[in-house]
Parts: C-alpha cells; sequence; structure tokens
RNA sequence: GGUCGCGUAGCUCAGCUGGAUAGAGCAUCUGCCUUCUAAGCAGACGGUCAUAGGUUCGAAUCCUAUCGCGAUCACCA
C-alpha cells in the first residue's frame, strides 16, 4: 500500500516536473491476474494533461518510474496501461516487518478515537427470534466488532420494545388460559412461552371475531369490539396508570422472556454494553416538542396535534404529537437520541441497525434533529438492510411462517455434526470438544451465509436447502484456518526472521499482495458498514491460499524456505481469524 | 400516484471512487489423496450485466427514460 501511494506521488511528480500541471486524477492499482506486473498505471487520465500518444507516454513514465523507485525492478507497457513489474525483496520485506502479526491491519483503540453507539436487536417481548432478528443481530454485532477494529471505540446497546398492546397480549392470554404455567413448570423457554400465548390471544380473537360477524356485526366494527381486545386495551391503559398487580405479572413475565432472550444471544455470540428499556424512554421526547415549537421548527394545528413541515424537503407534514398530547413512534426517537447524547458525552455518531422498511422513518427523524439544531445530527447513521424472504414469500408471523432463531442455530448445529461424523475427522475427542466444534461450525456456516451478502440486498432463505457447508462458506474459510494450524504444529518453532534472497512462487507473491490490501479493506468495510467486504476478502485470501498449498510444500526441506513459509502460513492464519472475527466467527484449530 | 432500494451464469452472490478478455460458489461433467487435513485443488460447461438512449479514449459501474420485483408514504411500532 505505500508503494502504491509512492508510485502514485511519483507519477504527480512527473507530471510537474514536465508540464507544470497538478494531476489528481492518477489511477495506479494492482495489476489483474492474466497479466505480467505488479501494479498497473493506467495512462490515458493523463493525456488530459500531456499532450502525447498512450504508448510513447507510458514508456516515458516507465522509464521516469524506474529510475526514482528501486523496487521497480522492470515495466512493460500493453495498450496505455504501464505494468511494473516489483523486486520479490520487497514482498519478502513488507513480510517480515509486520510487527505484530495478530494484529495486522487493526487499527488500535487510543482516546482520540471516535466513540459510536451501534444500537441492534431491539427486539419485542412478545414472541422468540427470528431469522429476521438473525440478521439484524449478526449485522449490528458485526458492525460494531469492524467499527473496532478499524479503530472506533464502539459501545453496543439495544432498546428493548418491552410494552405496549402486543405484550399485554400475551398477558391477558395467559392470565385467561395459562394455569399458572411458567417455564419452570413447563421446562419451555420463556420467550417461547409468552410467544405461545401471544399466538393464544390471537386465535381466541379470531374466534370471537367470527362470533360477532355470524350476530350480523360488520367487520370493521366487529375488529374493535372482540371482548378479549378490549380487556388487553383496558390492560394497557392500566399498565400506564402504574397498575401495581399490573405491573408485577408484566415484569415477571418480561422476566421469563429476558432469560429466553439471553440464551438465544449466548448461542448467537451477541453481547451489549447496556440496554434501554421503552418503558423507560416511551414518554421521552414531548420538551423536545416544546422546544420545537417556541424554535417554530413544528407548528399546532387546532385540535392540539404538533406537526413538523417537512415540505420543503420534499416530504410531507408529520405528526410528531397527538392531540390529546401523547407520543407517537418519532417522539420517542427524539428524545430517546437526546437522551444517548447526554448519557454519552462527546459521542462521535449512533448507528441504527433496523430493517429497511424503516427507511422513511429515519430520514425524517435525522432531519427533524437538523432542523432542530443539533449538530450531531449528521452523526447519525440508518443501517439499513433488506428482508429475509423464504421461498415461500415473507415471513408472517400470524401464519406461522416463519424460521425460528432457536430451531434454526439448532439445526445448523445438527449439519454440522452429521458432516463431521460422515467425514470422520474428529475421532478420539472427547464428546463435549465434539460439540463445542459442531457449533463452532454450525454457527460459522450461518453466520457467513448470512454477512456475505451486501446489506442493503435481500436475502433469500432457503430452509430446505438450508445453508451450504462447501465452496464459499464459513466452514470452508474454517477449514483452511484449521490446515493452517495443523501446518504450524508440524512446523516447529521457527523464529520470525526471514531471509531475503528467496525466489518468490507466483502463488506467494499474490498472497503476500492480497495481504498487503488487509488493513485497507479494513477502513474501507468500515466506510461503509459493510461485513460483506470482510467476507469477500477473507474468501479471497483463503482461495489463494489453498491453491498455494496444494502447488507448494510448505514444510520444505530446505531451512531457509521452511522458515519463510511457515511465516508466511502463519500471517494467513492471523489474518483469517482477524477477518471471521469481525463476522463473530470462530476459527476451530481442528476440524 | 410520489419517494427509496434492488435487477449480473439455471440457482446464490462478488465486481473498490468508470479501466485490459465480466468473476466465484452451488448444480452438471473430467481429472487429483505415498509430502503438511480431499469440508480441498486443477479443469470443462454456462452471460445481450433487465431494456433503450446519453456522457468519453473507455460503462456492469455515472446520467435520463422505460419495464420488473420489493419497501414506504398511519394520530401503528
Amino acid at each position: 500500500m505505500q508503494l502504491l501511494d509512492q508510485i502514485r506521488q511519483n507519477v504527480q511528480k512527473f507530471g510537474t516536473d514536465h508540464h507544470s500541471v497538478q494531476i489528481d486524477a492518477v489511477e495506479v492499482q494492482p495489476t489483474k491476474k492474466d497479466h505480467e506486473g505488479d501494479v498497473t498505471v493506467v495512462v490515458f487520465p493523463l493525456l488530459r494533461f500531456i499532450k502525447s500518444n498512450p504508448a510513447d507516454l507510458a514508456t516515458a513514465l516507465g522509464e521516469y518510474l524506474q529510475s526514482q523507485i528501486d523496487e521497480i525492478k522492470a515495466y512493460h507497457v500493453i495498450q496505455g496501461f504501464l505494468n511494473l513489474i516489483i523486486d520479490d525483496v520487497y514482498y519478502l520485506r513488507f513480510l517480515s516487518d509486520i510487527k505484530s502479526p495478530e494484529s495486522f491491519g487493526i487499527k488500535p483503540v487510543t482516546e482520540k478515537s471516535k466513540k459510536i453507539l451501534v444500537e441492534f436487536s431491539s427486539p419485542n417481548t412478545n414472541k422468540p427470534l427470528h431469522l429476521g432478528h438473525i440478521r439484524n443481530n449478526l449485522l449490528g454485532a458485526s458492525v460494531s466488532a469492524l467499527l473496532t477494529a478499524a479503530g472506533n471505540q464502539v459501545h453496543k446497546t439495544q432498546i428493548i420494545n418491552d410494552r405496549g398492546i402486543h405484550i399485554c397480549k400475551s398477558m391477558i392470554a395467559w392470565q385467561k388460559f395459562g394455569n399458572d404455567e411458567t417455564p419452570q413448570s413447563t421446562g419451555e423457554k420463556g420467550d417461547e412461552l409468552i410467544g405461545r400465548y401471544y399466538v393464544a390471544f390471537n386465535s381466541e380473537y379470531n374466534k370471537q371475531l367470527e362470533e360477532l360477524m355470524n350476530d350480523g356485526i360488520d367487520e370493521e366494527k366487529a375488529k374493535n369490539q372482540a371482548p378479549i381486545l378490549l380487556e388487553a386495551q383496558d390492560m394497557l391503559r392500566k399498565w400506564e396508570k402504574g397498575d401495581k398487580k399490573i405491573h408485577e405479572l408484566w415484569a415477571t413475565m418480561n422476566g421469563w422472556v429476558y432469560d429466553g432472550f439471553a440464551q438465544t444471544y449466548k448461542q448467537l455470540g451477541v453481547s451489549f454494553d447496556s440496554y434501554y428499556y421503552e418503558s423507560d424512554t416511551y414518554l421521552l421526547g414531548k420538551d423536545i416538542v416544546d422546544e420545537g415549537l417556541s424554535k417554530g421548527v413544528f407548528f399546532k394545528k387546532e385540535d392540539g396535534s404538533v406537526w413538523c413541515d417537512l415540505s420543503d424537503d420534499g416530504l410531507d407534514e408529520k405528526l410528531v404529537l397527538r392531540a390529546d398530547g401523547t407520543s407517537v413512534y418519532i417522539t420517542q426517537d427524539l428524545g430517546t437520541a437526546v437522551l444517548r447524547y447526554k448519557d454519552h458525552p462527546k459521542m462521535d455518531g449512533i448507528v441504527y441497525t433496523v430493517g429497511n422498511e424503516q427507511d422513511y422513518h429515519f430520514k425524517v427523524l435525522f432531519l427533524i434533529l437538523n432542523k432542530l439544531g443539533y449538530k450531531w445530527a449528521s452523526q447519525l447513521h440508518h443501517l439499513s438492510y433488506g428482508m429475509v424472504d423464504l421461498p415461500s414469500g415473507k415471513m408472517k408471523s400470524r401464519e406461522g411462517s416463519v424460521v425460528d432463531a432457536d430451531g434454526l442455530m439448532a439445526e445448523m448445529n445438527k449439519t454440522a455434526e452429521n458432516i463431521a461424523s460422515s467425514l470422520g475427522k474428529l475421532e478420539g475427542l472427547n464428546e463435549q470438544t465434539k460439540k463445542e466444534l459442531y457449533q463452532q461450525i454450525g454457527m460459522g456456516a450461518l453466520k457467513y451465509y448470512i454477512l456475505k451478502v451486501e446489506p442493503t440486498k435481500r436475502i433469500l432463505f432457503d430452509p430446505k436447502e438450508s445453508v451450504d457447508f462447501n465452496g464459499n462458506t464459513g466452514p470452508f474459510i474454517q477449514y483452511t484456518y484449521a490446515r493452517i494450524q495443523s501446518i504450524l504444529k508440524y512446523g516447529g518453532d521457527m523464529d520470525d526472521n526471514i531471509a531475503i534472497d528467496i525466489p518468490l512462487d507466483p502463488k506467494e507473491k499474490e498472497l503476500i499482495k492480497w495481504l498487503e490490501l488487509y488493513p485497507q479493506t479494513i477502513q474501507n468495510a468500515a466506510l461503509q458498514y459493510s461485513p460483506a467486504l470482510i467476507a469477500n476478502y477473507t474468501y479471497e485470501l483463503v482461495k489463494r491460499f489453498n491453491s498455494y498449498y496444494q502447488k507448494v510444500v510448505i514444510l520444505s526441506e530446505e531451512q531457509a524456505l521452511r522458515q519463510f513459509r511457515v511465516r508466511l502460513a502463519s500471517q494467513v492464519g492471523f489474518v483469517i481469524q482477524s477477518g471471521m472475527q469481525i463476522l463473530g466467527i470462530q476459527c476451530p484449530n481442528q476440524m
């Protein structure tokens, strides 16, 4: 990378030396496969500034660069592309100069680092997590790791939607049909138990709806008259008034859900630094409304409702407070954003990991905060991602066409177990170790499958075909890592010094060139909030290594060669581990 | 209807701020386990980059229009 910059600068210097023109559009890039050379300078853009033909200019530039930069051994000119050939010594030095191999490419977090809050997960407490949540959690956790690797100070948080009509529905159904069941008494996960009563509510509701309609009440009216719904609404009102019994029940049942979630999070391998609860924050934002009114950013309608006019920005008017003075969704989000900046002084940004069906909401939210004069509004980022679709179409909780998170993970681990035992590579290990390996591999497959796709894109998830374990997959990458660890085991205690007069195999050169790109890849990926870039980079690295591995004997008889190759393999291992760590995937030493 | 996102091989996806002959995996077919793990490697097959214009030395990439899919435009969250 440094070499690329050096070449870039020299091309500019060439431009100014010969033509006193500042050239900033210099294109210097790694040479494409199938072409001889290591670094390519595209000379076409220079022709705008320097009168010449491509071939002559490329040749003159080649001569110049070779005279200026020692590492350039030779050059070729092909169709307006100047291909430079770099001396092997440069690559050998690059490898041996890596100071701390295990953290290569990772920017340390310091006092000066940007402080970023990443919010993700944020579930409702009335049902278990499903496949959609999995994407959200994996993305959020991975972007957090990515931002950390890029040198930011990251704080992971979530806001749990623990109040509202949805949880009251589960509560009512449990009161009516629950017979005092508890997770202890049924041996069920708490979130599943609650989810079951949420479903029970809906079936009872539908039954009542049908009865009302049979009595000749039309559908629209009946929808609001079902007794069980009225009970749930009544319960919500009592909850808001602080009814003690209701609050006790609410706390108990939410507690069950949290225990269940905790298990799922553990299996998923995600964690949080803090939790916000909507029951604490749902009243926030009303003072922001007052502030907006006094600043003239908001206006009040005759009925008393408060609005923000966004028509100058090409949007509609947006309600920010109901006529009866209660909050809407965005009121609360305005309030929590401000609260977050109070809780975390000197913060440099918030990342909201929320599905793309809320693109509009966040656009409006950020715009309003900006209008209110909060300077940090420009630091807010909506990490938007596409839905996870099933072959049968969109997932609908009510229709039961959801893929349960726990079930899916268990299935992945089972698949890993089946494959591993049919390959028979783990024989001799104790049961506990095997079980951990199945889990690491199963989760590796799932996480990689989800994260390798660009966040903005929708994912089509076919549970039948499940997730692959061959090819461009997590287990393939883990496998390569395990392979390297096996080599290192035999490779012995090498010291890290590398002779610099080793003739490089083309595959070795390619590997080192690819390693060289890792630090920049992390920065790029962080800038774009895209773990997919890390997944792709790691996959490419692994492919190059495997190709190298089958061609070259790493544990060579010749000492200097062996030392260099072991060092190279070990460095590849570190980078694989580092990339996988960003994706939240563990790398076992054996599989 | 307005706005936003997506459209690349049979399927799932890469393709960085425009660069050389558009790449992987799966699937189908051929080879390779007496050197370090075959969950691997080497190869074959497979493309009008949705369509039509435009910008320029050069477009999958940028611009415009059209078509298709999805989301959104609630006093729901």
